[in-house]
DNA sequence: CGCCTTTGACCGGCGC
DNA sequence: GCGCCGGTCAAAGGCG
């Protein structure tokens, strides 16, 4: 896999407010051409290193409220022409916005499924009794339980493989056609015993040279150690940290970062990386600024974004 | 043999 | 009620 394959790296960052009176959803999005050295993404793990005091910095990177529904940019549309440029856009919208979701698909699809507050699955804490008929089960147990939104984290990249790997262990348990797609949308599952989180992958119908990939949930484990293949050893010792400890990749960050309150204390060191947006993501900084720093960014950024993307070979 | 993918059936929500 | 659609289940088969 030659590392062209993996020289743009576009990423969608998109997460729920859980809030009594406020459901918005925040989207940030930005595309981060790699060059030819890992180090391009200096201006994303830099960022990390900075500290934030509170979490409304997330808001005032922005620039909006949480409750704001205006649009700044519609990151994808600005995908599709920024290929090879380097942008970031932000945008904030409502679940009830009529924002248009045919410029994108899984990543506006979002926003649909938060809105229609699908049920979760009533296995989330153990599925020892999975022989039950799943018939009656889902019929009593719907009501019961209250729907919960599963904050989820989509992002965008250019591969030719469907699937990224990305530290974990997944078990694909369904694929689907897409609507007004060629490409299908699989649906994959962490294998880890009592690890809900959730992931769709999907080739992108307007360009599809990109990936959309979906994460939905966040993992409640370390990084297993009994990877396929040799997986495990791309990864820094760190990476193996609880991940409850740290963010260990995007979605972890953003959702983090946009549901501080769901955080523990550990986790809201992660609100740290909020600093990003005032610097590089912000909606009036859409010029980029490269950094050149030292490896030692690269391995956190390694914490961070799926191997994939920092490998220069399968 | 364990783990994984494939794949058609199934489910629930939604619009008509 | 019906059909569409997104999402999930689970049997069957593949593979190392």
């Amino acid at each position: 896999m030659s590392e062209h394959e993996f020289r743009d790296f576009y990423y969608h960052a998109s997460t729920m407010f859980h809030n009594d009176h406020v459901d918005d959803m925040f989207r940030v999005s930005s595309s981060v051409s790699v060059d030819h050295h890992p180090s391009s993404y200096m201006s994303f793990t830099d960022c990390l290193h900075s500290s934030v005091g509170e979490y409304g910095s997330l808001e005032k990177a922005f620039g909006l409220s949480p409750s704001s529904s205006e649009v700044f940019s519609s990151p994808i549309e600005g995908l599709n022409q920024t290929t090879n440029q380097q942008s970031s856009e932000v945008m904030a919208i409502t679940p009830n916005s009529s924002i248009s979701s045919s410029s994108s698909e899984a990543a506006y699809c979002e926003e649909d499924s938060a809105k229609n507050n699908k049920d979760k699955q009533p296995k989330g804490s153990d599925d020892g009794s999975k022989e039950s008929p799943k018939k009656g089960m889902k019929g009593a147990k719907k009501k019961a339980e209250r729907k919960q939104k599963e904050p989820r984290f989509a992002f965008v990249t250019k591969s030719e493989v469907d699937h990224l790997e990305d530290g974990y262990r997944w078990r694909k348990y369904g694929q689907k056609a897409v609507k007004n797609s060629p490409y299908p949308r699989s649906y994959y599952r962490c294998t880890t015993q009592k690890c809900t989180v959730k992931k769709r992958v999907e080739r992108s119908f307007q360009d599809p040279s990109t990936v959309i990939t979906t994460y939905e949930g966040q993992h409640n484990h370390p990084l297993p150690t009994t990877l396929r293949g040799n997986a495990a050893a791309l990864f820094p010792p760190s990476m193996f940290a609880p991940a409850t400890a740290r963010p260990s990749f995007p979605h972890e960050l953003f959702m983090q970062m946009a549901a501080p309150h769901e955080m523990n204390n550990q986790q809201a060191n992660g609100v740290a990386a909020a600093s990003m947006f005032g610097e590089n993501f912000s909606p009036y900084h859409h010029q980029y600024h490269h950094h050149h720093r030292q490896v030692s960014d690269y391995g956190l950024l390694q914490d961070m974004v799926p191997s994939r993307f920092l490998k220069h070979e399968p």
